[in-house]
DNA sequence: CTGACTAAGTTTTTT
DNA sequence: ACTTAGTCAG
């Protein structure tokens, strides 16, 4: 038992010992709040002879679950002492809840997981049903006020329309929640919030679980939601033994209903908490940590805290200004072969974050052009492409006959002569009936059913119904890949793929990965492979074999720790993200909206320290002066965030600390390069020139002017471009951006002329 | 009904 | 830029 505690600092030691009742770790970033949450796994089952099956411990992503998983195994003496240990994502250890107590619930225990894209559907499929305009009101948005009130644990019945808009959503979420029914399916919220309900409306089901779980621990306490506290207070119960460890200053998912004023919830529902602070970060060395303190004290809002180290100070924080992403990438990948050749680092010790994933290409074409292998986490995720959907598809639609988005999805997937009109007639048909579609198709396999078929329509059906039929037949018997493949050879799916192009092959490849994937579950239940692949992310399926720097978002960097990190696209309306500031340069936005953005921007905030943090000894931020995004080019300024980075602790850029008004040295910076473009040429221009040999489809009309040229106007005077756009006829409007107060105009092209040198 | 073409929107982040 | 939804000729 002492060795549990052995290597751990007082306080941490404190925390991994702690008594039964509720206890709170709040710490900073690298002070080992993840490996306090495993030592005190163990502690409970060596020390304080808990069994395994009482504890359940909640993680952000399956990734983690098993890594704490193996730890904790390390950490005890005995084999089998983990036996029945509840470990995993909340949505994983809902999702096995519900299928147990299916009978307890709307649903039968063949529900499957609705992901994002189906939600779409179905929402889309919902403004139908209501006649709403999908223009006026997507099914992105609905979606999105869907699932905030879900994750508020408001049904739809409760849910109070203050206006029109509102009202709209209601019936929305109404009819949507009327479809999953029907479909046997759950989104991702309705794993948590179903699991609430179960709890609240069935105690004596409750109390099973109450008796089954004794000690429930949270990690990255600071991102729950509220319907995941409120399952973490059901399951605590009067035992209250909960143990929960986060950082508030890392939350990063407010998008997806997490508050990360749940910790102070926590601490006014349990007064009595036993809160522990951990303050010594074993990561980083100061120079980082200053500049993540700097970063991070601008926020509002937050309980300031120290972080400190007893590392030597190392290397300053490098700032570097590209000319634009492709400029950027080549410092980077130039940085990190200069590091790799001198036997500093070794590959796998780098990673390049971004805000978006869009962001990755630029990153990826300077590896390949330098030649060198990285690895790409998460762009994009293999569970969303298309032949992986069809495929599942298929298997889940064998697994769940009442599922229409998946029959729907792949009933004419290769083309077997089901097209639209049929469709039609299969739905309007089978509502005449009673029957949902996917009844419908069945029914007609029948002879003695009549229906408005032509015969060939009909005999395409029913090929495709015998097909399924066949399938849900063998379904128990085979394995999963079994029945894959067996799907493959019925359908001619794999040369559905084959086009001949590149594109196609690598379609094939994914199937069969999946294939493999589903082999490791030879002898399970097709449900347990459908709900695994559910619930899983690809930065749960990173491989830490191959050794090369990695390329992942800010987001899927939390937890995540390297030697050397890059950061690049420090530009406003990349980091802070043009959605979260857009209200800021409104003047008509309400001040909802403007309270909004200024909570939007302490996340984006946030964000960054989540990326400083991961730094173990050298961190780069990076920004460039014009940047591509939908093709044309845009200028930005250098990210704000960059200002609070404290001067003693950066180098190597010429960013000022502003006296008066940042734009003002932006714009120095800017006219800073036009200049040397106009004197050296532009970096990479060969490539970029090298585009327009074959050009002309349609003549796109060029415009006069680009984003990073310098332009003079009569009334105020110098400027450079921000970016240009043809307006009707032949006027083109250019944005400009003008030292001082001035600021950025739109202008008519004639009005400026074109300063070369 | 299918395959080819055009228009439009899309992009913040993920269980 | 890139993909998908929508339109149209065979």
């Amino acid at each position: 038992m002492t060795d549990i505690l052995k290597g751990l600092n007082p306080q941490q030691q404190a925390a991994v010992s702690a008594g039964d009742g509720p206890v709170l770790v709040l710490a900073g970033p690298g002070s080992g709040k993840t490996r306090v949450l495993t030592h005190r796994i163990a502690y409970l089952v060596e020390a304080r002879d808990v069994r395994a099956w009482h504890i359940m411990a909640v993680t952000f992503t399956n990734k983690a679950a098993r890594e704490m998983e193996n730890r904790v195994t390390g950490l005890l003496s005995g084999s089998g002492q983990l036996d029945g240990l509840a470990i995993g994502t909340f949505h994983a250890n809902c999702a096995r809840i519900l299928r147990v107590e299916a009978e307890a619930t709307a649903y039968t225990r063949d529900y499957v997981i609705f992901d994002t894209d189906d939600q779409l559907k179905v929402l889309t499929q919902v403004l139908a049903d209501l006649n709403l305009d999908p223009k006026k009101n997507t099914p992105r948005a609905m979606l999105n006020k869907i699932s905030a009130a879900k994750n508020e644990l408001i049904t739809p019945e409760q849910y109070m329309p203050d206006d029109y808009s509102a009202e709209k959503v209601r019936r929305a979420y109404l009819r949507y929640e009327e479809l999953l029914r029907q479909n046997n399916a759950r989104d991702f919220d309705d794993l948590l919030v179903h699991t609430v309900r179960l709890f609240q409306d069935r105690p004596d089901v409750l109390e099973r679980y109450l008796n089954r779980y004794w000690h429930i621990l949270v990690d990255e306490f600071q991102d729950t939601n509220m319907a995941q506290y409120t399952l973490v207070r059901l399951l605590a119960g009067e035992r209250r033994n909960l143990f929960a460890v986060g950082d508030p200053d890392q939350s990063i998912y407010a998008f997806r209903g997490a508050d990360y004023r749940n910790v102070q919830r926590f601490r006014e529902d349990y007064p009595d908490t036993d809160v522990i602070l951990l303050e010594e970060n074993y990561r980083s060395h100061q120079a980082i940590l200053d500049a993540a303190t700097g970063v991070i004290d601008q926020n509002t809002d937050r309980q300031p805290k120290e972080l400190f180290s007893q590392r030597k100070v190392g290397p300053l924080v490098r700032i570097y200004e590209g000319y634009n992403e492709d400029d950027e990438a080549r410092f980077v990948v130039e940085t990190i072969a200069d590091l790799i050749n001198r036997k500093d680092y070794d590959p796998g010790d780098f990673a390049i974050m971004y805000r978006t994933n869009a962001q990755s290409r630029a990153i990826e074409e300077g590896f390949l052009r330098a030649g060198m292998p990285y690895r790409l986490i998460g762009a994009t995720r293999f569970y969303a492409r298309k032949e992986i959907k069809d495929v599942l598809a298929y298997l889940r639609f064998i697994h769940n006959p009442d599922e229409n988005i998946s029959m729907q999805r792949i009933i004419n997937v290769p083309t077997r002569g089901i097209g639209l009109k049929t469709l039609e007639t299969l739905d309007t048909w089978g509502t005449t009936m009673g029957l949902t579609p996917p009844h419908a198709l069945l029914a007609l396999l029948d002879e003695n059913v009549e229906a408005p078929f032509s015969t060939r329509a009909r005999n395409s059906l029913t090929g495709f119904a015998g097909l399924v039929e066949e399938w849900r037949a063998l379904k128990d018997q085979l394995s999963p890949d079994e029945l894959i493949t067996r799907v493959l050879n019925d359908t001619g799916y794999l040369s559905y793929l084959d086009d001949g192009t590149q594109q196609g092959e690598s379609r094939i490849e994914n199937v069969l990965e999946l294939r493999g994937v589903a082999e490791t579950y030879a002898g399970l239940p097709l449900s347990t492979f459908l709900e695994e692949v559910s619930l899983v992310s690809d930065v749960d399926m990173r491989d830490d074999e191959t050794a090369a720097p990695s390329l992942l978002t800010l987001h899927s960097a939390k937890g995540l720790e390297y030697p050397v990190v890059f950061i690049v696209g420090m530009e406003e309306n990349i980091l802070p993200h043009s959605r979260s500031i857009a209200p800021e340069r409104n003047p008509n936005a309400t001040s909802d909206q403007r309270q909004q953005a200024a909570k939007d921007v302490e996340e984006e905030r946030r964000l960054f320290y989540v990326g400083i943090t991961r730094a173990e000894e050298r961190l780069y931020l990076c920004y460039a002066t014009i940047r591509s995004l939908y093709g044309d080019s845009r200028a930005n300024l250098p990210s704000r965030f960059l200002y609070d980075i404290p001067e003693e602790v950066r180098q190597g850029s010429p960013l000022r600390k502003p006296g008066s008004s940042a734009d003002t040295d932006a714009y120095r910076q800017m006219t800073t390069w036009s200049t040397r473009t106009a004197v050296f040429g532009r970096p990479n221009a060969t490539r970029r020139e090298s585009r327009g040999g074959s050009q002309p489809k349609r003549e796109k009309q060029a415009t006069q002017f680009k984003g990073g040229d310098c332009v003079w106007h009569a009334k105020y005077g110098e400027g450079v471009v921000v970016s240009s756009s043809l307006a009707s006829g032949d006027m083109e409007q250019v944005d400009v951006l003008f030292p001082g107060d001035v600021g950025q105009k739109t202008i008519i092209a004639d009005f400026l002329k074109k300063m070369d040198s």
